[in-house]
DNA sequence: AGACGAACTGAAACCGTTCCCAAATACCCC
DNA sequence: GGGGTATTTGGGAACGGTTTCAGTTCGTCT
């Protein structure tokens, strides 16, 4: 652990060249001779040479480190994209810094700024509200990639999945099996994913012929909180239902619990289905069938395009992402 | 958001003094005259001057930059501390870097270097394995706070809290509430803070007089898969038992979700203790009793703490923090 | 043998700050 | 006015790399 750091200059002298050569065979910014390359290397391994990170940023532009701007530090499914993010970056010798824009789209501009401030080579934000044009702004002079959030006309840039699809299969499965007063616990007012997903059930709704009830939506966020809210609201309206999409698996949580304190039987008088598939749905009693999204796959997937962008080369086609229903112990057949 | 960034050399000219000297007001390491200084000043304004970062740490040292050595990012504990972290260097200037352990020995050692690499001017470790010996060592030439686990002799620089005593007030709950047979479900046996929990458990049991019963303490870790298994495995073996204490929320998960299968209601035929205070535990059905241990508040407290360091200064003593229980519905009355 | 382009290599400038050192200026007292 | 001590200043050498530019050195072709 104990490094006195040993410089470039050390690692010439030793291998008898000059730094420039040296910078060369770091850098395979151009050719070298066999025997020289062979000896510089030798020397970098015997010395334990560490590149400077801040000499070389401020010499050459690079900095070997990218921003990743994260909303709330907290959430299963953001948190899910970060992870995915780290280990896409894992052993590419670039640092991730994270800051946090905790959905306030003030606190986003900032840590942007600061993100530019410290020289990233390139920036992935997941999620967030900051308008679209600064971001396109952005864009052109940093390479950019954004998740969970679509944009238009960024293309490869840009990982996500299908919302409104999503929506749309956790509706029909219900539907499939029987169900017709569906409740929809929504998520926050002005967030796409929620808007999408509302989208989807009503699609869902519709194409079975089922009138939309204003009754069984009900307008929340992505908290527990929230779904046990709409269960009381629900039970105290005296409203029919027998099943629930919510908005999250928090909010099903919620839900599930509420139900419970009424004396609703899970799945038997009420079906649930959940969206995440965070760790504990699983754990849920009982278990908790939800859309799962890929949070893990969509971080790394936005690691590999950022670092492509980084390297000059053009981003593969993203792999097709969606949610996929994993189905659990909470929805049974109605009627 | 687009700044063509001006240097030191654009405010000097523009305010008529040497780079020096915008140097000094800059850092404030030396008087300037006050009308020098106002014209700097009013120059960096003019010009949105914002300092190099890199520049700065190659000179200087100080890169503004602490690193923060997680463990396996997604576990709710030490998430919890990290978030906490983020807090307490908010508004300072000071950047987190993170990188994961993901309790490895290795790699945890490795992504040490990594940051001593980055010229961090300070470290946060949470949790981890890295032996006393090289945290020595780090601590003697970086200004190091460790958090969530105990180290002799590291006072101040170390923010954790009594883990034989939160295992001792969880399970003489159970004991004051009448209970005898109380499984306990072990974390990673290796884990500190396991063996520290358990250390609790017999200590609250022997101060009881009931003796321990080595079929009621099960080897698992802190996986809702560990508290599943702990319950079967009990079952199975027709065990008699009358409450658990688990390692964690995940553990008490499983272990809820196991009783459950098995036709054990909770709390009136068994109690059950988490660890955490994890979200969802407020969620379970029904709400989760547990021992909460004030992440954020340790995060914050060790940040603080890492900032004093790194300023030179003594760091305060940390406010004494410890595992609260938080009662909910989970346990109930024995005998 | 001489010419010529390609492959290598080293010297030196530069990136934006900090910080040491010496020069300049100010202030004070006799 | 002179001498001495503080207080401010500017100059310039680092810091550890990258990169441009101008050679050297070769191999090849007439």
């Amino acid at each position: 652990m104990n490094t006195p750091q040993s410089t470039i200059e050390d690692i010439a002298a030793r291998a008898g060249v000059s730094k420039s050569t040296v910078s060369r065979v770091l850098n395979e910014s151009a050719t070298v001779s066999r025997p020289k390359k062979e000896a510089v290397l030798e020397a970098m391994k015997a010395l334990g040479y560490q590149p400077n990170v801040f000499a070389r940023t401020l010499a050459g532009g690079r900095s070997m480190t990218v921003g990743i701007v994260t909303q709330y530090i907290g959430s299963p499914f953001y948190d899910g994209i970060a992870q995915g993010a780290i280990e896409g970056l894992g052993g590419t010798g670039v640092t991730p810094i994270f800051v946090d824009g905790r959905w306030e789209q003030g606190t986003e501009q900032e840590v942007i700024r600061t993100l530019l401030g410290r020289k990233v080579d390139g920036m992935l934000l997941i999620g967030g509200d900051v308008p679209v044009e600064e971001l396109n702004d952005l864009k052109e002079r940093l390479p950019t990639v954004v998740a969970a959030r679509r944009l238009p006309g960024w293309d490869h840039q840009c990982i996500s999945i299908d919302n409104v699809d999503a929506g749309y299969r956790a509706s029909n499965y219900l539907i499939r099996h029987g169900h017709r007063q569906i409740v929809c616990i929504r998520g926050n007012k002005d967030h796409q994913d929620a808007i999408d997903r509302y989208r989807g059930y009503v699609k869902a709704l519709e194409e079975a012929g089922i009138p939309v009830n204003r009754k069984l939506v009900f307008q929340g966020d992505f908290t527990g909180q929230a779904g046990m809210m709409a269960v009381n609201s629900l039970v105290a309206r005296g409203v029919h239902f027998s099943a629930i999409v919510a908005a999250s698996d928090a909010v099903a949580f919620g839900a599930r619990l509420a139900l419970h304190r009424h004396g609703y039987r899970v799945p038997d008088d009420v079906s649930l289905i959940g969206f995440d598939d965070q760790e504990e749905a699983a754990w849920m009693t009982p278990p908790l069938t939800t859309m799962r999204q890929p949070a893990q796959e969509m971080g790394a997937a936005a690691a590999r395009a950022l670092l492509c962008l980084i390297a000059g080369k053009d981003p593969p086609e993203p792999p097709q992402m969606s949610a996929e229903l994993q189905v659990r112990e909470t929805v049974s057949r109605h009627g």
